[in-house]
DNA sequence: GTAGATACATACTGGTTGGTATGCTAGATG
DNA sequence: CATCTAGCATACCAACCAGTATGTATCTAC
């Protein structure tokens, strides 16, 4: 179907690994101080070749939390809440999952969205929009969670849902936050269980 | 005592327009990011004044954080704390005037330590660990309060003071983050009412 | 009164930044 | 076979960056 077209498995895998590259540049030193001639040194992709597949900087950037990022959280976030079981416990079960996720990646580096929201929200409304979408995306699925756990029986059907959604969320991404500046998995670990408590505390 | 130190005063004041120039530029733009240059435009001072008071742009940063945001901080957080009375209604009498604060000083740009934190913490370890031991003053200071509380029973005592300091910390921050991105001081509301209500399920 | 230090001011530098202009090659198309 | 375009490669550019070198006015100390 796209074979006719010249040279298109390669030109996708420069554009993939340009995506990779900056991906790893930006969650490393931010958006604005990633430098782009870097990426071109870990890549070994030349300019033209860059300039060829994003217009500028900032479009690359836009790729990298459309198609990087946003596609680590569909795997790392929305499969596994997709499980079933008991909310609470499928709530815990994907912290778990996303705490054991950064023992590998680097705690030390923060979580790719919340870095980016950090630093562009109030310079880029590019970057905000984006962010916020993942976000509002996020915190649904939290609180459709909540809401069904809440319909069974199984959710203390005193709290409003949505809020309670937008307080978890927040909560995990201050967890990873200070983790990050403390530069430890424990304090991850330990920020985790108070995180755990309070889901406790939502059984009906 | 300092009178005989020639131009003392003025020399003073031009130093402090430095760092609160240099303030407002790294909270909105970020460490990285803050021109120097534009610092210099900010307030009329000259390049040669600025390396005569900081001797490069880093002990500027450091000095930005021990001498302005530190004490922001003190006033903003520490004082409050120092009330007399229930410690889950000073917490949250403590947590309400921080948010306050916020409906002036936009919260669009979000909590200075915490972007510092964000931006800074895997990049160089002098804002890392400036930043680390004002987080844990903070954290103490919550979980005094709370220790406080157990003991005169007015706080759950199955609770972790140390563990639930930090994780309130976490969500605080958790909180003003997620605000920064929506742009909206409604959510900073909203959130801090997750918060509220976390808070109150801490009453003995 | 002069030597020295403080508190700047001005002009400049080398390096890096994002971005561009131009050239080339290989495959698709007519 | 000629033409066109996708997919690069190379060389270059102006703007900006943190930092420096040098000069100078003013006050203090002796």
């Amino acid at each position: 179907m796209n074979v006719h077209k010249n040279m298109n498995a390669d030109a996708d895998s420069t554009r993939q690994s340009l995506l990779k590259a900056a991906y790893e540049e930006i969650h490393r030193y931010g958006f604005q101080a990633a430098s782009l001639n870097a990426i071109l040194d870990r890549t070994g992709v030349t300019k033209g070749a860059l300039y060829h597949h994003f217009s500028n900087k900032l479009q690359l950037g836009y790729a990298v939390l459309d198609e990087h990022i946003a596609v680590e959280l569909e795997s790392l976030w929305f499969e596994p809440m997709q499980q079933p079981g008991h909310p609470i416990e499928v709530l815990m079960a994907a912290i778990k999952q996303l705490g054991d996720h950064y023992e590998c990646e680097e705690i030390t580096l923060g979580c790719p969205l919340n870095n980016l929201a950090q630093e562009m929200s109030a310079i880029d409304d590019g970057f905000r929009q984006r962010v916020d979408t993942l976000y509002q995306r996020w915190q649904t699925s939290i609180e459709t969670l909540l809401a069904r756990g809440q319909q069974q029986g199984s959710v203390n059907t005193s709290i409003d849902a949505a809020d309670t959604a937008f307080f978890i969320l927040a909560s995990l991404e201050g967890c990873m936050s200070m983790a990050k500046n403390a530069q430890s998995h424990d304090e991850l670990m330990r920020c985790g269980q108070g995180l755990m408590n309070y889901l406790n505390s939502l059984r009906a």
